[in-house]
DNA sequence: CTGCGGTTGTTCGCGTACAAACGAATATGC
DNA sequence: GCATATTCGTTTGTACGCGAACAACCGCAG
């Protein structure tokens, strides 16, 4: 069997392309990172809320009451990406902002009525989106996906 | 076996939280790629350079001469982010820019001896870039994961 | 040869994404 | 008790990423 340093180049032997974009493992991450972003954009139901915004949602839905920096690392989002994001749910009264009593920095999230409802509504909406992202693959090998892309991330 | 979607779900039975961020496609697809990028940035040996822009230089490399939305098709690249990844490598004079003879809407992309020089220098980055972000794979599940997530993108 | 659909490149606006630097506040070490 | 380190939230600057709209241009049907 050929290494996989050898599919990566590919080609009849050592000549030919040294590096094939279509076949580093980048390449193929952010390709289908776009698409799992237009299957999202096209069936979360809510023309506004992008995927961040709904992961955001989802975690305060699930916490309860978070500072601004806990709720990013539950997400994995930068602090300096927060402050758009958070900007914009304020901006639309999905989510309450209040000062913490206890630590003078922190700042308490948490989700509003609205907020609660557009969760409520959309969260089928997100598992949809994530069974239409994996439709080529059959139960099997979406287990098998899954279990190694979360070994990577 | 539990269904697959049952996994996105997790929880005892029905109660529970309906949405666990951390098994979706899209959070993991997302978290893999910031990974990447990070590695990317540390690796590829030029502080300036980034993923996009390397794509780029890598199949210009690759065509020798296309015109601006023939390489943002060949590097899955909207026709607008394209500008903004061609206006930098051109600053930097590792491309070149020239209007085709026979159509005039178009403009011929080609590589700059600059260009040439940093991609030779920095190819061998990349393999090892997708060789680092394998990391924790061994050779049949890189292969594995590689096939699988090419049908995903 | 003319009109009309489609392509090419461009700009604008919005939303991620992160490094870097900052002031304010808390925690830790001594 | 006080200096030092760390954390929290913020802003600035750069770089993707795409929808939408646009002028210029090509090709083709009628």
């Amino acid at each position: 069997m050929k290494p996989v340093a050898a599919l990566a180049r590919e080609g009849g032997d050592e000549a030919g392309p040294a590096y094939v974009l279509e076949h580093q493992v980048g390449h193929l991450l952010r390709r289908a990172h776009q698409r799992h972003a237009a299957i999202f954009q096209e069936m979360i139901g809510d023309a506004q809320l992008t995927p961040l915004q709904f992961a955001a949602l989802v975690k305060l839905d699930d916490l309860g009451e978070v500072s601004q920096n806990e709720l990013g690392r539950r997400t994995a989002m930068d602090a300096a990406t927060m402050q758009g994001v958070i900007k914009r749910l304020l901006a639309r009264g999905l989510i309450d902002r209040k000062p913490d009593a206890e630590d003078r920095r922190r700042v308490v999230l948490s989700l509003t009525g609205d907020g609660h409802r557009l969760i409520a509504a959309t969260m089928p909406n997100g598992l949809a989106i994530s069974d239409t992202t994996l439709a080529g693959l059959d139960d099997t090998e979406r287990r098998a996906f899954l279990s190694l892309l979360k070994r990577l991330a």
